[in-house]
DNA sequence: ATAACACTTGAACAAGCATTCAATTGTATA
DNA sequence: TATACAATTGAATGCTTGTTCAAGTGTTAT
């Protein structure tokens, strides 16, 4: 489960009854891991802007570089990541590469973001 | 909205008809930024793996160093971002501090997150 | 008071990451 | 064919960030 081996852990405290029903909650390390590198691909200010400019509908990569007031190559670096993460898809026409949301969940996972943001700040979004 | 200012953008493509709608959607770039920040928050394996040990009872930093295999340093430095973001509370009890989930619905954002990862990669966890 | 323990803190270091710049690909048009 | 345009790519840069290390705080026990 976790990698206790090459780590020196400082430790001598003795709270420890319920260790054994911790572990059977915790998935894997690897599915761990995913879970936060999906986390992180919406943890990023311009990821995020993109994504709800593509809430509206489908844009080209020029399109979302206007609307975002970034160049070009930033847009395109970022949306090669949201496309890895399989958040956006894309579709050929002509010059332009047209992308729209891949996943309609991902829309509600953000709007659970606003919830808690919402609950922290108390303040009221759009 | 966006600030364009200090930017120069490389662009004059003319695939430009829903802008108005787009900006209608969109919240302010505060918000926007607190909302990356949220889950760029949920977005790291150690600062996870801290909140599923703590989905099932509460603990103390030794506890959740010794279930992580990290040193206490490195726990106590990631519940301090945890602290601030509002998603773990704590109580002092004589020498030890017990950390608790401070709000329950971060664990439904974490559960549809693991939903969006099974879906992707198509396996079950835990 | 002294010692041991649980935890926190700040500085330092390395690894990761977002943006920029320059060059390139591919498509449409003159 | 040559030009212009939309988009991608890779290297470079500077900023951010997670962990370690060493020192510190506060509490309990001897």
């Amino acid at each position: 489960m976790f990698e206790h081996d090459n780590q020196i852990i400082e430790t001598a405290c003795e709270n420890h009854e319920q260790h054994k029903h911790e572990s059977l909650a915790m998935p894997s390390d690897e599915h761990l891991f995913e879970l936060a590198e999906f986390f992180s691909v919406i943890g990023d200010s311009t990821r995020i802007k993109i994504l709800y400019a593509l809430f509206e509908s489908e844009l080209c990569v020029c399109d979302i570089s206007e609307a975002l007031g970034m160049t070009l190559s930033a847009i395109s670096h970022q949306l090669k990541i949201l496309k890895t993460a399989r958040l956006v898809k894309f579709r050929k026409v002509g010059k332009s590469v047209f992308y729209s949301l891949d996943d309609d969940h991902v829309k509600t996972i953000i709007n659970m973001g606003n919830q808690h943001i919402n609950e922290i700040f108390g303040n009221i979004i759009h």
